[in-house]
DNA sequence: CAGTATCCAAACCGATACTG
DNA sequence: CAGTATCGGTTTGGATACTG
């Protein structure tokens, strides 16, 4: 339990897309729904867990909506609501960000950027 | 040091904003210039640990200037560079998300809103 | 294929006491 | 006033083995 409050919006959209990896799966998200097994792919170095886990918490967030199909094998999509979507939007500046200054910042921090996108 | 690669811009502008007090800082210092106690005082909940190192990391990537002034008392003044202002305006749309839904992100989690801005 | 259960390591954060 | 040092708790992230 962390007992604490929101001083402002961004302060509550950060505890939201805050961590290793919320703010990539809404970006996998963006182009519309995929597969357990799509993402993990997408994801290279998630781990089983984390994935679930993260997926948990943004559809408890109401940013993902998680979608089971009954059958065999067994088939989950996921896909951005609509919150979730306004939030990719709103994070397009910043990505736009990050993207200017992505090899500045991983120098800084001797981490290598990879090229994709 | 952590071993991993930016899979794109939103990656990496995660890594430099995440945390419980980095985007907060950076919200105080959008009018101007604070000095070490200012930015304490409007950070209610911060320790003093937390308050420099996280200035110290801010500054290391380069969206915050550090100056000292040699008297006395001592006084140290930190402010946003051009590359932070850049940063705080590409956080706005995500603010004004946060702002729209904080009742129901802090309802979700158990957290009290509050209610300054 | 999708998801669960354990166990463990590292990172994050904070309280406190102390220095120049 | 600004900053350092230390310690320890909590949270987060991850490897692995397993289930329906």
């Amino acid at each position: 339990m962390k007992p604490r409050t929101y001083a402002c919006g961004l302060d509550a959209a950060v505890d939201v897309i805050g961590g290793r990896w919320k703010a990539l799966l809404l970006w996998q998200l963006h182009d519309g729904p995929l597969r357990t097994g799509e993402l993990r792919r997408k994801l290279p170095g998630i781990s089983e867990k984390m994935l679930i886990q993260v997926l948990r918490e943004m559809e408890a967030d109401e940013i993902v909506h998680r979608e089971v199909f009954h059958e065999v094998p067994p088939r989950v999509e996921y896909s951005l609501t609509a919150l979730g979507q306004k939030l990719n939007t709103a994070l397009l500046p910043l990505g736009d960000w990050g993207e200017e200054n992505m090899r500045a910042i991983a120098r800084r921090r001797g981490v290598e950027p990879a090229p994709r996108h």
